[in-house]
DNA sequence: CATTAATATATGCATTTGCAATTATTTCTT
DNA sequence: AAGAAATAATTGCAAATGCATATATTAATG
């Protein structure tokens, strides 16, 4: 089958992830925070302290950028940034109380929006669909 | 079921979109042209003219910025901007040659790309995960 | 145990981006 | 047909981004 831009995983996934990010960025937009930040917030109410690196490694920034974006939310004291003393090229990050309240603040537009975007989907489709992302994502150091 | 982050469908399309876009950033690197210029390149190829607006909905990038990128693409002579004299708001966005002649050079590289991200999946499992993709884009007006 | 290498984060700087406002053209209304 | 509204593209500007480099700390090596 010959190949057709508009019909490739990555043209596909890219509309659907810009789009969606768009629209959530517009949603959020009165709280005053970026999509990226709201990326760091839900993971860290997830899963609690990381560093820099792991933290970037999730969310899918840039260290470097996401170093100022850290440094914005600090500032914010939607989080607090601590060197440990046993590792000091570490940095732990940790959510402020501040920052758990407005995590749990937006988590209902999160749940809106997941609810939204797969309830014309059997469960069967979301299951397919979540999968074949992650064995997407798995794939990309095969390239 | 309770609500994950990392679990939800716009984690799951950012991660894989993201990664796939730097990874081929770094492929094309070498050929002066950055990943929305890429896009450009391959709608035009595939489809032919192309207005601002038209494009801008197709390659998921703001039309200031696009046109900006239009813009520099335009100056590498990969792209023609005509006025059109019926109707003068609208710009008329053509490859030219060269243009042509790099989408062509590019086509492999996203080629394989499509390869090496799906072939361990089933040929249903593609098709779904397309169907699914489209799907989830569909049902962003809905939120 | 002193040097070198490796790891983790942060910063300098040029480029890219997105929002708001602007310009240009066409369409609608009366 | 004139003025108002709508549509399309562009530009000003501040903020975000990414690459390269710098800084700081820890680990490895001779």
């Amino acid at each position: 089958m010959s190949y057709v831009f508009t019909n490739s995983v990555p043209y596909l996934i890219n509309r659907a992830g810009a789009t969606i990010g768009a629209t959530f960025t517009d949603r959020i937009r009165d709280r005053g925070i970026s999509l990226p930040m709201y990326r760091v917030l839900a993971v860290l109410r997830q899963t609690g302290t990381k560093n820099l690196g792991e933290l970037s490694a999730m969310v899918s920034k840039e260290q470097s950028t996401l170093s100022r974006i850290i440094g914005q939310m600090e500032d914010k004291e939607l989080l607090t940034r601590i060197r440990p003393k046993n590792n000091a090229r570490l940095v732990e990050i940790d959510l402020t109380p501040q920052g758990e309240a407005l995590a749990d603040e937006l988590m209902p537009i999160a749940i809106h929006f997941e609810k939204v975007l797969t309830e014309t989907m059997t469960a069967e489709e979301v299951k397919t669909l979540k999968t074949m992302l992650r064995k997407v994502f798995d794939r990309i150091e095969h390239l």
